[in-house]
DNA sequence: CGTATTTCTGAGTGCCCACTAAGTTACTGG
DNA sequence: CCAGTAACTTAGTGGGCACTCAGAAATACG
């Protein structure tokens, strides 16, 4: 095991030639759609490889490691939802509501647009050494709270704990449009997630409550 | 009790002796765990061994293969999900709305009172062998399609695709508890997991459907 | 207490994997 | 057209894995 934690990006930049859509992007490509759907120690390099129509050893001109595979995948679900979310909270929203609303449209389509990436961003997490993986975890919980919060005004009867919950509950309801097949267009797709976690989080908790 | 079809029980009924709370299942449950919180393939049988106290190889007295520790699994998680299920639809109620209420109620039980075992069932299927998958995938399509029939008896105005993925979001929605840390006591996870799915089941579809 | 059976162990065995090394092809710039 | 370099290939290498085997404990039973 090389084990290089402080060193510089290893090889990155010279692949981008010209600006020419590399075969870098195509094993990139490869390896997120079986990450996807064989997971991530299910998937060799040579599977990864075949996808990609190389031999499997050539990932390595591009890749330092397998892991290093995941961790930019799963890198970028994170950069991109970020992204979105950020986007969605610049246009200051009146209402709490609409703030809750924009989140989640924003949310919806970012994950709608990056189906295969947020997957892995989900699932496989936990195939990242704890030190690779602290960073995505890290803002992991800031988007949550992010979530939290805007729920929390909406739903001040809530406590911190029930919100997280439904919180949670919402994002993996989001994952299941990632993973099966569906035969719904996208404008149905994306009003259908939309209302179907506006909903969850607008819930009513008749029973017992503290 | 697990159903390979047409192999005889391999093992087994020796290591039931007298009805003692057997070593097997300690293994089974360290194994259940584990591949809960590492997934299937992140498991070794060193691995399983050692939480159960024994040395690696000694799963082999009790399971003949590794895929057959999982298969167990899968289909004790698909036996009470079917029995826990067919038990809400024993009292058949009076109107859709209580018939659906009702199975989802009893969908959450049975969820929270066996989150291993779930999260198992659903997200290491696909680490079986497609021959040992099948019956599995088969069992959970109808349950997903007894879903999906009582939701549009409440909502005739849904599509058989709409209520398909409502059904499949509800479903990955409860998967979260079972991932998950929570401090809610059971109660209040029951009931907010009940009301948050009930909720997003009958979401309004407000934008365009055809 | 002795024997048969079951359970467990520790030392293998072979396979598959991530990864390396060395040589070959493809491409670039001068 | 010819270096020089990046990309790719084939052939390894070491390690970890599921799984086997022979025998040692442990247990059941007469």
């Amino acid at each position: 095991m090389p084990s290089q934690s402080p060193a510089p990006p290893p090889i990155e930049s010279a692949a981008v030639r010209r600006g020419r859509p590399s075969r870098r992007d195509k094993i990139f490509a490869a390896a997120l759609r079986l990450f996807r759907a064989q997971g991530f120690h299910a998937t060799s390099l040579n599977d990864i490889g075949a996808a990609a129509g190389v031999a499997g050893t050539a990932v390595y001109a591009h890749f330092p490691t397998k892991q290093a595979l995941l961790a930019e995948a799963i890198g970028e679900g994170a950069q991109r939802i970020s992204d979105g979310v950020r986007h969605a909270l610049a246009e200051s929203p009146q209402t709490p509501s609409e703030a809750l609303d924009a989140l989640v449209e924003a949310y919806v389509r970012v994950v709608l647009d990056n189906a295969d990436t947020y997957a892995c961003y989900v699932l496989e997490l936990r195939n990242l050494g704890s030190d690779q993986r602290a960073p995505f975890v890290r803002s992991e919980r800031t988007l949550r709270t992010l979530w939290r919060k805007r729920l929390q005004a909406v739903r001040p009867e809530l406590s911190e704990e029930q919100a997280q919950l439904m919180v949670q509950m919402a994002i993996f309801a989001l994952l299941a449009l990632c993973l099966h097949r569906h035969r719904l267009d996208r404008e149905q797709l994306e009003a259908l997630a939309h209302a179907q976690v506006m909903a969850s989080l607008q819930a009513p908790l008749t029973s017992t409550n503290p």
